[in-house]
RNA sequence: CGCGGGGUAGAGCAGCUGGUAGCUCGUCGGGCUCAUAACCCGGAGGUCGUAGGUUCAAGUCCUUCCCCCGCAA
């Protein structure tokens, strides 16, 4: 069985290199071209394309999908099945009407729950007790098609969005690779979504960055453990700018205004939030400067 | 060549216009105390990222390179 991989970031990596060594037959990867990133706007090889010339895999990076070009390629290509996971494009009829196997997604999240780009940041910026990956057929509408299978998983109570990447790129391999081999066999499940029962997961963007004190302690802690790696949550203290990697609910109550700053030790950089109760921040990074814990950051800075 | 900040004791920071290297925490010793993560006294610990240059004299000025970080993507 002839797959083709489309992916684009560690994501999509992590679940090529999983089907790379599960042995199935890879005859290519498409990815995004690649995009100037990082200082100095160096031009940067997706993470798909890197595990995919490690091991060999022709990479194939089209400017466009509906130009016919791409179209024509994978014809040329005739894979059996398409896979892909996080291409970042949604992608034609056209392409998905080309393998006989069908088109098959790994999406990170529990569906028909957070169709969209940013899944597992939601699962945790809603404080979900549970997350997992989801493993469907991939139709016109974004992460609707009928689902093959789910694979679930505990989310820790302070782990943070980058933490459940991480986990759920290793799990979505995993699944991957059982789902291939059981479309290889014939052994082929479909069930379709409660579409009724769908939520959205937009992307993030920097906007919702800054932490909003009147939101409960629980409420920040989330924000503040669902947007790291990125945008990360900030805020501003005494007129200096601070990222936020570590917030921590307390029991204590404050008759100050939410956000006013209560104190600044070892325990944490207490501030009064969500009307009368106090968040305590205990990991931070000034600007310009390495992220810290805040008791090694007072050892050389006041508030 | 996208813009900008920074590399100084184990850690986090200060050091303005060049002339004996400081602070907070930690650490070691001593003291106070029923006791302490509290307080007091004292000590150890720094080739000031690297390589060169200017100068009577450079952490402090100029240049090279390495590394870290913020913005923007």
């Amino acid at each position: 069985m002839k797959i083709l991989f489309m992916g684009t970031p560690d994501f999509a990596a992590t679940c090529l290199k999983g089907l790379i060594d599960g042995g199935f037959d890879v005859i290519g990867a498409v990815s995004q071209p690649d995009r100037p990133k990082g200082r100095g706007h160096k031009l940067q090889p997706t993470a798909v394309k890197e595990v995919a010339q490690a091991a060999g895999i022709p990479v194939y990076q089209p400017e466009k999908l509906r130009d016919g070009t791409a179209e024509a390629l994978i014809k040329e290509l005739s894979p059996d099945l398409l896979a892909v996971v996080a291409y970042g494009r949604i992608i034609p009829d056209e392409i998905l009407a080309i393998p006989p196997l069908g088109a098959i997604n790994i999406h990170g999240s529990v569906l028909p729950k957070y169709r969209g780009a940013a899944p597992i940041q939601w699962t945790v910026l809603n404080g979900d007790r549970v997350g997992g990956v989801t493993c469907a057929y991939i139709t016109t509408e974004l992460d609707s098609g009928d689902i093959i299978e789910i694979s679930e998983t505990e989310v820790g109570e302070y782990e943070t969005s980058g933490e459940l990447f991480d986990r759920l790129s290793v799990m979505g391999a995993e699944l991957l690779c059982k789902c291939c081999a059981d479309i290889a066999c014939g052994d082929i499940k479909r069930t379709p979504q409660n579409h009724a029962e769908a939520t959205l997961a937009p992307q993030l963007s920097k906007e919702m960055s800054f932490i909003d004190f009147s939101k409960s302690p629980e409420d920040i802690k989330n924000l503040v453990r669902g947007l790291d790696p990125w945008p990360v949550a900030k805020t501003v203290i005494n007129g200096r700018n601070f990222k936020v990697f570590k917030a921590v609910p307390t029991a204590e109550k404050t008759v100050k205004a939410d956000g006013e700053l209560i104190s600044a030790d070892k325990d944490g950089i207490k501030i009064a939030c969500g009307g009368g109760q106090v968040i305590a921040l205990t990991e931070i990074q000034a600007e310009g400067g390495k992220r810290m814990s805040v008791e090694v950051f007072l050892r050389g800075n006041r508030l």
